[in-house]
DNA sequence: TACGGTATGTGGTTATTACCACATTTTTCA
DNA sequence: TGAAAAATGTGGTAATAACCACATACCGTA
């Protein structure tokens, strides 16, 4: 297994090289390789570790009953999942995680952090705060498909979410990780509706997109 | 200040009493009213305070330049707030915080957690790992939020928004703590098109409700 | 209890989306 | 490279929600 990775890893952010020694012994780490579309964790179970994509990606996703499936998000190179989980008690997974290409994933037990007694570690208060750092990350990003999600039209979604990404990676052109299907999904609106308001708005001269490659076109201001 | 009521939250869940008396004394500790539809915090400021609602409730909810409001969540007494952005740094807030009543609210310096020295405290490791349980449970919060708006409808969302209060509750009858405004703003529906749909799914005997006072109608299975 | 203000509900119309069937394009891999 | 499969796009129609105007109910308080 490659130790730098995790060394390197946000997660590890900030050990000293004995301290992530010790660490990476408690964590109890495992490996396991994912092909496309095979589910890494799914709805209903519960988990004691936190997931590191090592290779590949995955989105976060929801599948109920009548075969509607939501997009929560998506887990790429380096990022983490399931640190809610892992951390909580008896917390049963709302959601699947899913390879969006084949994938490596380290395990990690995240458990053994979730009582505090009074020998603690330094490598285990380092983890916390760390893990509190992936976690309220998490919170931004579930809020910012909130505001993305909650436009009460097709084409008010479509610019909220990629206005998003156009800021976040400070370009105006850029890769969605999406597929339509995905975007769809994501957005909580219906694929063939979506291809048809991207079509209408790459007329209007708002965007320009081929594929998951895309580009907002800022209008003058009067 | 009462402090009882601090030592009794679950920020403060675990410390011993000399632990507690330290923390108090480190987090810088104030407290302040606001009458109902005062603003607590508004999106862009920056905060290093964690918030407390010692008396009251909150909303939190983001509002556009357009006059459009999306609620993302709702902060009972003994609830707290802005985790995410008292512990990360330069994070402005995206949304606001409202008082949805007359409130009292104690604020505590969270940022004194941000980074972990070598000579740490008890008392900062345990508040470290109790936020950490704040920030996954509003983490599940928003999650589920995302599964009640992502039906089609607004008849699926209201269900699956019931449906999920009935559950945490454990009874079919409940108090919503939203009014009519607010509600249909979280779910991001119109506010008039959920009266219509609440009062039509009413007459199909789904739902039985009158103000804030709801009950789900399980339907017997064939 | 009467008043004004706020919250909630209803009717009607238009705009938008879901849904279905199918065309076209792109990708995969034998 | 060519055939099959997967992904994406388009047209048409019915269902649904947004929007507006306004009626009714509810609530605090003078």
């Amino acid at each position: 297994m490659d130790k730098n990775l995790l060394k390197n890893s946000i997660f590890f952010k900030g050990l000293t090289e004995e301290e992530a020694d010790s660490a990476l012994k408690a964590l109890k780490t495992s490996e396991r390789n994912f092909s496309k579309g095979e589910r890494i964790l799914k709805a209903g179970d519960k988990t004691e570790y936190l997931g590191l994509i090592a290779k590949g990606s995955a989105t976060i996703e929801s599948n109920d009953l009548w075969g509607n499936r939501t997009v929560l998000g998506h887990v790429e190179q380096g990022g983490f999942f399931a640190e809610t989980y892992a951390f909580l008690e008896d917390e049963p997974l709302l959601v699947d995680v899913v390879a969006n290409e084949d994938c490596r994933v380290v395990f990690l037990k995240a458990s053994e952090l979730r009582h505090v007694n009074d020998s603690i570690d330094t490598w285990q208060v380092k983890l916390l705060s760390n893990l509190l750092r992936i976690s309220t990350g998490k919170n931004l990003q579930l809020s910012e498909k909130s505001f993305q999600t909650s436009p009460k039209t097709i084409r008010g979604k479509v610019m909220a979410y990629l206005n998003s990404l156009s800021l976040r990676k400070g370009t105006s052109r850029f890769l969605i990780p999406f597929d339509r299907q995905q975007m769809a999904d994501y957005l909580n609106v219906e694929r063939t509706a979506l291809s048809k308001e991207l079509s209408k708005m790459q007329r209007d001269g708002l965007i320009r997109f081929r594929g998951h490659d895309f580009e907002v076109l800022y209008k003058d201001i009067d």
